[in-house]
DNA sequence: TTAAAATATATTGTGAACAATATAATATAA
DNA sequence: TTATATTATATTGTTCACAATATATTTTAA
């Protein structure tokens, strides 16, 4: 090429690709703390939405954090065999799977509590910066 | 609880889960454009970096994308198997691994040219809120 | 110069993540 | 009412992601 150019396939001049490293980078952040809980990143997110509701079918659980069954089967067995959780079969619709949270996994939050407050030590952001990506994250998220 | 108050356990309150969830819906939005090319997107952005810099050793490649060998060595045997580099001992030190740009690769440049405007129309942001982002991401990125 | 440390990549094992498909239950329409 | 379509979850197969470990090479130090 004769001249220097603007090149949209130059890995510095996407979007996504920092979006796709900031995401995991923070998650690996998060792993010593939750390894001390003995849950994944998946699996913490999947319990701070039992934590609020207590109760959920698989599909709302889907929605809630973008996730399909596929996904979504193992780690709630999982996540059952840890005695965190509860997977019955509605009566209304069999066919919906109702996730219920348990004493256990009620006691589980306690040990979480210190999570959140030690990832914002690794994430050195101003307030007003913070709340900025937050506000365009989901801005995204909700154009999308 | 007394009184209503900040749960800082909620998801709505946690600034990493849209960034979570934001990186895989976007990556969601390439699929489609990037099945036409028979890549992935983390094989799209190895070859953005092959594209950049023609020849690279696996530790510089894993330095660029944030990713490790675990990851990268499948991966770049996978491409291999395209055609779409090469992988070969380095002379000077046995240890390290040279990528290398095949022909077949470089003239796949020319089919993936439009994929960076198709996305952009998928992520609907005023060009200031995406240079927002972007320079918050990057400060995020740095900083970790 | 040779033993020990450091480095680069590969391998293994676990858990996502998701498309595609299967299965079973419910709702709708003929 | 009984096919048909829809819905909810589960399963299968592929790839990613990464920690932990292994292996081979190079560097450093004794």
């Amino acid at each position: 090429m004769a001249k220097e150019q603007f090149d949209k396939l130059k890995l510095e001049n996407q979007l996504c690709f920092p979006l796709y490293a900031c995401s995991k980078e923070v998650i690996r952040r998060y792993k010593p703390f939750l390894d001390e809980l003995d849950l994944t990143y998946t699996q913490y997110i999947a319990m701070m939405v039992m934590w609020e509701k207590k109760e959920v079918n698989v599909k709302a659980l889907g929605e809630c954090l973008y996730l399909d069954s596929g996904t979504l089967t193992p780690l709630l067995k999982k996540l059952e065999s840890k005695g965190y959780i509860t997977r019955t079969r509605s009566k209304e619709d069999e066919r919906s799977l109702v996730v219920a949270i348990t004493e256990k996994g009620e006691a589980l939050k306690k040990d979480a509590r210190c999570v959140p407050e030690k990832i914002g030590a690794c994430m050195p952001l101003e307030p007003e910066e913070a709340m900025q990506l937050y506000q365009l994250l989901y801005k995204l998220l909700g154009k999308m």
